[in-house]
DNA sequence: CAGTGGTCTAGACCACAGG
DNA sequence: CTGTGGTCTAGACCACTGG
């Protein structure tokens, strides 16, 4: 067996897919521990640990101290979902970005977005309505939460020329938050918005975020007719 | 300036996140390279690259050779979404998992099917559908396509109590494919099988897997109305 | 060309959890 | 208790790319 010496973490990594493609590492099987593999693959042990920990990330292995390292036996599909700013996204697929604001109020949100948020009920909010367009047709249509309490400088902006998708990036720094992909039926209201049918199918993205505990912003965006998202596995 | 000591890569990580969050270091900034900062922390070099590392796949840090690392301007979100088997994302929830196969045929795919496997397109091809059911009640609807060429045995199942979806896993390898979420609006006859009304706006889910070249499987899964997918940020 | 991140190495110690 | 992965270290060389 003249190994072919592997060099590098990424080759490790090829090998060891080649391996379970292959079926010489069956799912559910163990198999051997660093050590090992890095005596047959004439490398470090580090290398070896990083290849693995690599795969381990992409769901194809499972690993866990003194139990060792295993083929997944139902690896779960991990796709990344790249969300960028509106503007970009557009402007990167060759369009003409387009904004415009519909509304800004400052009041107190219905209950199941300050719900949403985790803030408190009575609490005025600043509310902003807006779409965006790509060469000149509705693309998405953004509705906007920001608690002004948590991101004061918002109330001397008026998101005419700006939109609030943008300037938060800058203005609003956040430590985690929750997204959440949907289809709903759009209202004729939303309808009139985007320029299509009533109860037209729309994918919708429901994004919500905090600094430490304290709620920055919830967003829904309403995606026109056709609109998808992609991603690679 | 009595910097604590930083002794492993997630307190540097931490360290370098509440800087950025601190707006110590300005989003367009470049910060020290990784040198100077683990003089700074007082571990070692590869440590520091570890947190840097793990922090630039996060989207909030932009590294290039030569040119540094700097705090990425207009950050894009990073969401990791799982997609498991259907019967364990059900059971997870506590919820009955039910399966029925509607149909099982070998055709000649229509045209937009096999361009989206970049197969052959008069090759007949194995065409199921089925419906997965949580609690009884209809969950997804699931809409696929086998290329019986890349994976024979598939011809010798007829997937009556065992899903697609889960029979492919452990019978059929991909080295890559791409999956794309939309809304869609419900036809008549997949409100049928969905109990839903016509042109219910419904999460969907396209997937494409290939061995190599070789087109593996095609799937569309429709989710009832109010399905969502979440994630983390 | 030179500075930056990318990686490898050999060895060491540690934390966790299986048996 | 002990084997496994997780991590740190110091030093080295390399690859890329900006100036």
């Amino acid at each position: 067996m003249n190994t072919p010496s592997f060099r590098n973490w990424q080759s490790v990594q090829t090998e060891v897919l080649r391996r379970i493609h292959a079926r010489e590492w069956i799912p559910g099987d163990l198999i051997p521990n660093e050590v090992d593999l890095a005596l047959e693959f004439g490398c470090a042990r580090t290398t070896v640990n990083r290849a693995l920990r690599a795969v381990a990330e992409t769901g194809v292995l499972d690993r866990r101290r003194k139990a060792g390292t295993r083929v997944a036996a139902q690896p779960v599909a991990k796709a990344m979902i790249n969300i960028a700013v509106i503007r970009t996204e557009i402007e990167e697929r060759g369009q003409k970005y387009g904004y415009q604001r519909i509304t800004r109020n400052e009041v107190v949100p219905p209950l199941n977005i300050s719900g949403a948020m985790n803030a408190h009920a009575d609490r005025p909010m600043l509310h902003v309505r807006a779409l965006h367009l790509a060469d000149d047709t509705p693309y998405a249509f953004e509705d906007r939460w920001i608690d002004p309490v948590v991101v004061p400088d918002a109330l001397a902006e008026n998101f005419e020329t700006v939109s609030a998708n943008e300037w938060l990036l800058t203005h609003a720094p956040y430590t985690h938050g929750e997204i959440s992909f949907a289809a709903t039926s759009a209202t004729i209201g939303e309808a009139a918005i985007l320029q299509c049918l009533e109860h037209s199918a729309l994918f919708t993205i429901d994004r919500v975020t905090w600094d430490g505990d304290a709620p920055v912003t919830k967003v829904r965006l309403l995606f026109g007719p056709g609109h998808c998202l992609r991603a690679v596995l």
